[in-house]
RNA sequence: GGGUGCGUAGCUCAGUUGGCUAGAGCGCUGCCCUUACAAGGCAGAGGUCACAGGUUCGAGCCCUGUCGCACCCACCA
């Protein structure tokens, strides 16, 4: 293909992607040995919504690590996900259909949606459907959603291999969750419990202690008086949740506050409710705290759980996994009537609710000290929840996670250290993490849209359910679903019935199939011979946010299952801030979407923003860095234009590179190569752009200047060959050296001249370039640059064009700068039109320039 | 309470073994239609490198402390 005579970048997308898709440019060839491969286990991103910045951000950094090791000539395995499974897309198609999953209900084959689309945000109350139909409306919905997501991609030139894209939801991934699961659980990894656990009341379902997020709320203190019983004195307690009164079960201090040692072992009783609740010690009280002695509620929060079961306290529960008080108090051993009515007018109300009531009650008994003093304090949510955390008491699934276990923590402690961290400091947040872990994974959810467990549980005759001994599928059934199938040696009618079985209803967490991904994209036991081709994998590239969660997940499932790291490195991505510096995210309402920028900037444009932000370091969304982007890539037309001009567009010239300026820019180039070498090999792909970009717009300024006119004489003439030759091996490398960067300028300009795609041409060879430099040395480049640099200053200080004719122009240097500069001082002459260049020397550089003696002031 | 990162030109940021007058881009000002590029090019102004000590021949870079910002972790009644 020839030069254009107008190069352009309209167009080079759409262009360039079909032709890499058609090619299969980016295709993995799965005969590789592992050595030769170059393995990345790439974020499934959540296809739950709208994409934004961040999203481009993070993979736009990954992609150019790919396209380096490409070109490094590994093997690339760059495969795609789509984490589509989960609690985030049952929200969405709650709000892009408007309807709710009722599983109760029976499956509608003709079901249609009341409504399509995302602004039809819930003014008219949802309609309830079945989980199969539910389920079938996630499923449409992350289609269309992983459609678009690719769109994006692809246009954002990720150089995925399509045909291996997996999805969280999907069979590959559904069977690997089980399977894992089971091994789990054959190994004694995973159990099942009944325990309090952490419960999002409007979703209903168990959270994880990685799913928490402290959330500032407003709240007030209320000081409450307990009585004195057995001729004990009143007792003050502090507590923000005086609707708990029913469940207290104790009163707490610590153990050397001598204002309350007399009283261990003695009992109180509750306000309104009368109960004798015995008061106890225990370290974690703190006596510097609200009147230093609190009520420990079964559960308020996760202290009052730790303080329950260490203490070994009844349990009094009254939070209703609907988050409303339950019918009738809770076992209060000796009952009052009194006591009764009053919880009954509490019973059915909502936390605010009760708690207004509990506080009238208060007041009218005397037992409320004081007005209630209004603070803030941290709340428990789920991240993704509206209303805090309630803990009721549940049966539900766990892995262990070292929580409770030392050694366990320790090996994991350990596998941190072995991975490399990029920017290391990122290892920080996975210890602190891992240090402050408190409970085991709890992997099981009270949800619709995910990965089955493979369990059933026997029914007894007398229709109670076997939780002991559960029943699970064979691994070569998997994956299975309980819902609609019968475990071995049962049949289907047999479900519900005296004697038969039911299938576990929940379905696992989102990050016990996420966990799994290089289980997943590798194809596990699936396809052993690509496993061990790939596994473990060379990178995991992600966020800092999903450290405690993904990150932790897939090395401790890969540690329990393989006794291995599941990467070798691992780099953690910054945020995308606004310009005001606040994190973008939806809840804020300051994201921008990545698709006007595409189209206002082109997609290298967007991604010089994106590869310019530092490894880890978050980086402010900045339109400014996508013009300078963008300004690159037009250079990089022109300036390609102007070099396969004079130096034609057949690759080698045949002419050695003899000119010490020309020997000298490709010794600099050589130096450049090693330096983008060194950092990309570092994944500092932001340093390998900034080099590379300086050197070019050195070239552009004032290589190209310098020769621009030795470079036009006829073939014939001294240093002409030599000239063209270093511009088009100069070309040559830089096209390959921003190739990660700029993937479709630098694929555009490849194209006018050479065979193939840059993309799988070969990274830049530095012995070639020294050997093509010789003896180059670059400081006769500098020197010439530099003077160069005066003249212009002269005539622009003059006010004159840069064309104008120069009379003399004077050098004065030291005589190591001056040699230097005899080299390329024809050079320097033509480029600066000057009739005559001399030399003096000197022992600080300047340079005189005398302009022509008609412009001459 | 513990931890991590960061505080360099009006703005966004480089500055990797401590080394000559601290850099880039944007923005601002001025000049130039130069046969690769006027949706461009060239040049200029602009900085007590948060602050205070210390180590050193020499510190933006190393050490100590202080202040500020962001984030992470934690048993916050």
């Amino acid at each position: 293909m020839a030069v254009p005579d107008k190069p352009s970048l309209d167009g080079l997308e759409a262009k360039w992607s079909a032709r890499w898709d058609a090619d299969g440019t980016y295709r993995f060839d799965r005969s590789k040995d592992r050595g030769e491969i170059y393995s990345i286990d790439t974020p499934p991103p959540t296809v739950s919504g709208s994409l934004h910045m961040g999203s481009v951000f993070g993979y736009a950094q990954t992609d150019s690590i790919a396209r380096y090791r490409r070109m490094r000539g590994d093997e690339v395995f760059y495969p795609m996900g789509w984490d589509d499974n989960g609690l985030a897309t049952e929200r969405r198609v709650q709000n892009y259909y408007g309807v709710r999953c009722d599983p109760s209900l029976p499956y509608d084959p003709s079901f249609e949606p009341p409504r399509q689309g995302e602004d039809a945000k819930a003014k008219e109350p949802e309609v309830p459907i079945s989980r199969p139909n539910f389920v079938a409306l996630c499923e449409r919905l992350t289609q269309i959603d992983e459609q678009a997501f690719e769109d994006l991609w692809r246009r954002l030139a990720l150089s995925v291999d399509w045909s291996l894209t997996y999805t969280t939801i999907g069979e590959v991934a559904q069977r690997a969750s089980q399977r894992a699961f089971l091994h789990n659980v054959a190994r004694g990894e995973a159990y099942q419990a009944e325990a309090p656990t952490l419960w999002d009341v409007d979703d209903r379902t168990a959270v994880a202690q990685a799913e928490l997020e402290d959330k500032e709320r407003d709240g007030a203190m209320h000081r409450v008086r307990f009585h004195g019983v057995d001729g004990g004195s009143d007792i003050e307690i502090e507590t923000t949740r005086p609707e708990l009164i029913p469940a207290c079960v104790a009163l707490v201090a610590h153990p050397d506050d001598e204002r309350f040692r007399p009283r261990f072992g003695s009992e109180v009783a509750s306000p309104l409710f009368g109960v004798r609740v015995p008061v106890v010690a225990h370290t974690l009280a703190d006596p510097e705290k609200g009147s230093g002695i609190a009520m420990i509620c079964t559960f308020g929060d996760v202290t009052d759980v730790i303080w329950w079961r260490e203490l070994q306290l009844p349990m009094r529960s009254v939070m209703g996994r609907d988050g409303r008080l339950v019918a009738g108090p809770p076992d209060w051993e000796a009952t009052d009537p009194l006591a009764e009515e009053r919880y009954n007018q509490l019973a059915g109300k909502t936390v605010n609710q009760a708690r207004e009531r509990v506080v009238e009650l208060l007041r009218a008994t005397g037992d409320l000290i004081g007005e209630p003093t209004p603070i803030k304090h941290p709340v428990k949510f789920y991240e993704r929840g509206k209303r805090p955390l309630e803990i009721v008491t549940t049966r539900q699934w766990y892995i262990r996670n070292g929580a409770r276990d030392g050694a366990l923590r320790d090996a994991l402690l350990e596998r941190g250290r072995q991975l490399q961290w990029h920017p290391s400091h990122a290892r920080s947040r996975y210890e602190s993490w891992v240090e402050g872990l408190n409970t085991d994974w709890l992997i099981s959810r009270q949800r619709f849209f995910g990965v089955p467990f493979p369990v059933w549980y026997r029914v007894g005759e007398g229709s109670e359910i076997d939780y002991q001994e559960p029943l699970f599928a064979s691994e070569e059934h998997l994956p299975v679903d309980p819902s609609s199938q019968a475990p071995d040696g049962f049949r289907e009618e047999q479900r519900g019935q005296p004697g038969g079985f039911i299938g576990d209803p929940d379905v696992l967490d989102t990050w016990a199939t996420s966990s799994l991904t290089p289980q997943i994209a590798d194809r596990w036991e699936d396809d052993p011979d690509l496993f061990a081709r790939l596994f473990p994998t060379d990178l995991r590239p992600q966020g800092g946010e999903i450290i405690r969660t993904w990150l932790f997940a897939t090395l401790l499932r890969s540690h329990l299952e393989h006794d291995s790291l599941p990467w070798r490195d691992t780099m953690i991505n910054g945020w995308v801030l606004d310009p005001d510096r606040k994190k973008m995210s939806k809840s804020k309402g300051n994201v921008v979407t990545p698709i006007t920028y595409f189209e206002q900037f082109g997609s290298d444009a967007v991604r010089y923003w994106a590869l310019s932000g530092r490894p880890g370091v978050d980086t402010a969304f900045d339109e400014g860095q996508m013009k300078v982007g963008r300004k690159l890539s037009i250079k990089i037309l022109n300036a390609s234009k102007f070099v396969l001009g004079v130096a034609g567009d057949t690759p080698g010239t045949g002419a050695d590179v003899t000119a010490p300026l020309d020997r000298a820019l490709l010794a600099g180039l050589a130096d450049l190569v090693e330096e983008a070498t060194r950092a990309f090999d570092g994944y500092d792909y932001a340093r390998a752009l900034e080099r590379t970009e300086r050197f070019f717009w050195s070239f552009c300024d004032d290589y190209v200047e310098l020769v621009k006119q030795r470079s036009y004489s006829a073939e014939t003439e001294s240093g002409t060959g030599s000239a063209t030759a270093a511009l088009q091996l100069t070309l040559d490398a830089l096209l390959r050296l921003f190739a990660p960067h700029l993937p479709f300028v630098t694929e555009e300009v490849w194209s006018w001249w050479q065979e193939g795609s840059v993309h799988r041409a070969s990274w830049p060879d530095v012995p070639a370039l020294r050997a093509a430099a010789a003896d180059g040395a670059s400081l006769v480049y500098v020197v010439a640059a530099e003077t160069l640099s005066e003249v212009r200053k002269a005539k622009t200080t003059a006010q004159v064009s840069l064309r104008t004719d120069v009379e003399r122009v004077v050098v004065h240097d030291t005589p190591e700068r001056l040699e230097a500069l005899r080299g390329a001082v024809d050079d320097v002459r033509e480029a600066t039109r000057a009739q005559s260049v001399e030399l003096e020397e000197a022992e600080t550089f300047s340079v005189d320039v005398v302009l022509a003696a008609s412009d001459a002031a």
